[in-house]
DNA sequence: ATCGCTAGCGTTATGTCATAACATATCAGT
DNA sequence: ACTGATATGTTATGACATAACGCTAGCGAT
């Protein structure tokens, strides 16, 4: 129970699994959010064959930071600026629904807002969503359709 | 079959559909966020089927307003103040992980900092989702579990 | 009145997302 | 070597959501 030795006031990128490692990599590489689904399909050639793998993968890096849940898409992202967002509070994220692409970020007026209704309720707070549907400035100019849901 | 009922609607939302109605009428009577299976079940007696009348029904019901999708639940309650948020600005939940319990609000503050960032990026916000998971001031003190995922 | 349009309805089948349950493996500390 | 904690692999199942089809009702314009 007591820290032997190692204090990780600082946590790092800890050392990864071969198989967050792998899911680590493949949400990187990629420029859109990604289902579990997908990404199995991506690991199938690293040995990879059941959702659990994944989803046990992902609950760890989301618990680390290194990886968010987009609820209202039902997929997966790497975090954009690691160590940043879980020291100051919860993350944003605008999702275009033209291209995929997600933009993270924070507000600090926002979560102290939210953390004061929480307070004045007598609400603990332990995890906050925020995602903002809409068309990112790229996709608006080029009038394409919306492939994504 | 003709008409059994009358042509008056006494209702003061707009004209619903029997099976709009009979959704709608669900999420009122229940004190907790429902799925749609759960609603289905609800109303098999009545002669609903299959998920996709219940899904129909929702989407109508969230069109205008008058019910809200929890995107960290998979799961849908009715709108707690009819024609204050469809206005404009969008709502926020908080979802007590304890009781199930959801309390709608919405931060003007809040609305128009994201509002703001979507402004500053050029991205044509569409729609937000707020979502604070935590343990209501209730569950607090009565140290129970959480049954709630 | 009938045509054509739109919206809703009912049904079957299927697709997509997520976890339960159980067995095995790896490794650090005693 | 034993133990406990953590990770892994596999099968099966549960939970959430939509595709695709055809039918019906209401309604307005010719």
């Amino acid at each position: 129970m007591a820290h032997t030795h190692d204090d990780h006031h600082h946590e790092r990128p800890r050392d990864l699994t071969r198989n967050q490692d792998l899911v680590l990599s493949t949400l990187n590489e990629a420029h859109e959010p990604l289902s579990a689904y997908d990404i199995l399909d991506r690991l199938r050639e690293d040995g990879l064959r059941a959702p659990l793998q994944v989803y046990r993968a992902l609950d760890k890096l989301i618990e680390q930071g290194l990886a968010h849940r987009l609820e209202s898409l039902n997929a997966f992202v790497c975090c954009a600026d690691v160590g940043c967002h879980r020291a100051r509070g919860s993350a944003a994220f605008a999702i275009c629904s033209g291209c995929g692409r997600v933009d993270e970020f924070a507000d600090d007026e926002v979560n102290a807002r939210l953390a004061g209704w929480a307070a004045e309720h007598g609400f603990a707070l332990e995890r906050t969503t925020i995602e903002l549907r809409g068309r990112c400035a790229e996709c608006r100019k080029s009038q394409s359709g919306s492939p994504l849901r």
